[in-house]
RNA sequence: GGGCAAUUGGCUGAGUGGUCAAAGGCAACGGUCUGCAAAACCGUACAAUCGUGGGUUCAAAUCCCACAUUGCCCUCCA
């Protein structure tokens, strides 16, 4: 078997993945701002490390996978005062910033379960972690890259960047950027004069009065800057120095930029190994976003209450979407390709529940039916499964892969492959590779809910059906399959007279 | 203005030097099955420039250059 390759976005090329210990893989990905309800935007990043974080299970690494919670507010410099974006919403929504917090983490854990992603292994938040970014702040400025300024913090960049650039680790590493190429902003900034010099951002700011969310530090009451949060929970759980930091592409600068200088300071060598950074989301060719007025949430989108949506789509349609195509690429959100999407799904689905149910040990194999050219073809389909996901978690191939594993599938449940066609072995290997990746990699899940009195009233109009069909009462079968129809469960004749449904 | 990417069929989206007149999904067409359907299966068509123009190479969608267009980042953002 290969071994796996990721792409680096540090480095820009792809690279073998070999973990800092062997056997362990400590994995820290950038977790919500948990001040408004989760939108499409957090679907993306968090099914795709969902998938890597299976996918290193299952390769057998003993996976730590760190995802924060942003539950500290940021302030916002639009031109106006810093503000807290949560104690500012806090207010309007008139409710204690902690309420608020609680309200959409829990949103944000039902739309995660939803989509059937496992729950990371730690998953901590700013505000419990005052304590340990305010020594990381303290221990920046001990070593004379920060420096404090009317009860605030900030990060001095310039002096990082002449001191680090002679070592090879320059600001602007991650991004591509040269500092000294930074063009000033047109842009008018408020609190500006606080800072020596553009670049620097704030470690700590002190907090006005009127500001509900507040720690006490060395320097007065005041909360943390927004990237520190990230550098002190990942060096507190993973190491100074650990493999795999991922996020969306968005976050490259500055945030992780900023993570990568207070890290490399406090810690004296570059925190993480390989960065992982998944692609955007854009809906008609825009990426999402409040400023573009298009956010779609998590909510709307399960319910299809939102007037760019032109039906609901399910968690498993989502997820099937998003895995469909290579994470770094942008994917386009349409009905169109959503409506595909959940077609697809479902063949697959179904296709793939028939192969659970083969009862194996019932099959006729016998040798002279076998088809040496169609276990080949399988066997290769299967293997190409780890092939594929060692080369940078290429779901989408795999996902082609399992298609053509559908027709074959089909063939066999409807007979048109003879059930010994496959010999015993890979029979048994299709099933088995087939459970791992589609449930536990992919992490697909079947999407019927488990409602055993509407199983038992659609028995009962089957036997109905079946006893009408029998004396050629074509009315009132067709009537009982019509109606149903309306209400969305399709009826269908099988091969062997039984009849199955799909309820849509 | 600067940084980073992208540009593939009707839609979506793989593909990074030869096995690519280019995967897979969806849509389309024909057929099998069916009392009729649906689903499934089989088959077919569709990119005559893989954004445009150059270049490298025996060989390019794939590497290089220029141009065009689009997106992301430079401000909270997944």
């Amino acid at each position: 078997m290969s071994q796996l390759s990721v792409y680096n976005s540090l480095t820009r090329k792809k690279e073998v993945f070999t973990p800092l210990t062997p056997g362990h893989v400590g994995m820290y990905v950038c977790g919500p701002t948990v001040s408004g309800e989760s939108h499409l935007g957090h679907a993306r990043p968090y099914i795709t490390f969902d998938v890597i974080f299976r996918y290193l299970t299952y390769l057998g690494y003993k996976v730590r996978y760190v995802r924060n919670i942003t539950d500290a507010g940021h302030f916002e410099e639009e031109g106006r005062e810093a503000e807290d974006k949560i104690s500012k919403k806090a207010v309007v929504e008139k409710l204690e910033p902690m309420e608020l917090v609680q309200k959409y983490t829990n949103r944000f854990h039902d739309a995660m379960k939803r989509f059937n992603n496992l729950e990371p292994s730690i998953e901590p938040t700013a505000t419990g972690h005052i304590v340990e970014q305010i020594g990381m702040i303290e221990k920046i400025i001990r070593d004379g890259y920060a420096y404090v300024v009317n009860g605030s913090v900030y990060f001095d960049v310039e002096k990082y960047n002449s001191d680090f650039s002679a070592k090879g680790l320059p600001y602007g590493m991650l991004s591509g950027r040269v500092l000294e190429e930074q063009v000033d902003s047109t842009r008018d900034l408020d609190n500006q004069e606080e800072k020596r010099n553009k670049p620097d951002f704030a470690l700590w700011k002190n907090a006005p009065p009127e500001h509900i969310m507040r720690w006490k530090s060395p320097w007065g009451d005041g909360f943390p800057g927004w990237h520190i949060e990230c550098s002190a929970m990942s060096a507190k759980y993973l190491g100074d120095e650990f493999d795999i930091h991922g996020g969306g592409m968005d976050l490259m600068f500055p945030h992780h930029e900023c993570e990568i200088a207070q890290s490399t300071v406090c810690n004296n060598k570059t925190p993480v190994r390989y960065w992982l950074h998944n692609n955007m989301i854009t809906i008609n060719g825009k990426k999402m976003g409040k400023s573009y007025n298009n956010t779609i949430k998590l909510s709307e989108l399960f319910s299809g209450n939102n007037p760019i949506l032109e039906q609901a789509y399910s968690p498993m349609t989502i997820r099937f979407f998003i895995l469909q195509t290579h994470y770094s690429s942008t994917l386009d959100f349409g009905n169109e390709a959503l409506k595909a999407a959940e077609k697809g799904f479902r063949r697959l689905w179904e296709s793939y529940e028939s192969l659970q149910k083969f009862q194996v040990d019932a099959f006729a194999f016998s040798e002279d039916q076998v088809d040496p050219e169609l276990n080949s073809k399988v066997v290769r389909l299967l293997g190409g499964f780890d092939e594929f996901m060692n080369d940078d978690f290429n779901t989408a191939k795999v996902l082609a892969n399992i298609f053509e594993l559908v027709p074959v599938i089909n063939s066999i449940r409807d007979k048109h492959i003879h059930p010994g066609a496959l010999t015993k072995e890979n029979m048994s290997l299709l099933q088995t590779q087939m459970k791992v990746y589609v449930e536990d990699i992919l992490g697909l899940q079947s999407e019927q809910a488990d409602n055993t009195k509407l199983e038992g009233v659609l028995q009962v109009l089957i036997e109905l059906r079946k006893t009408a069909k029998s004396k050629k009462d074509f009315v009132t079968s067709d009537a009982i399959r019509k109606q149903l129809l309306v209400l969305g469960i399709a009826l269908k004749d099988e091969k062997d007279g039984s009849i199955s449904y799909t309820i849509n």
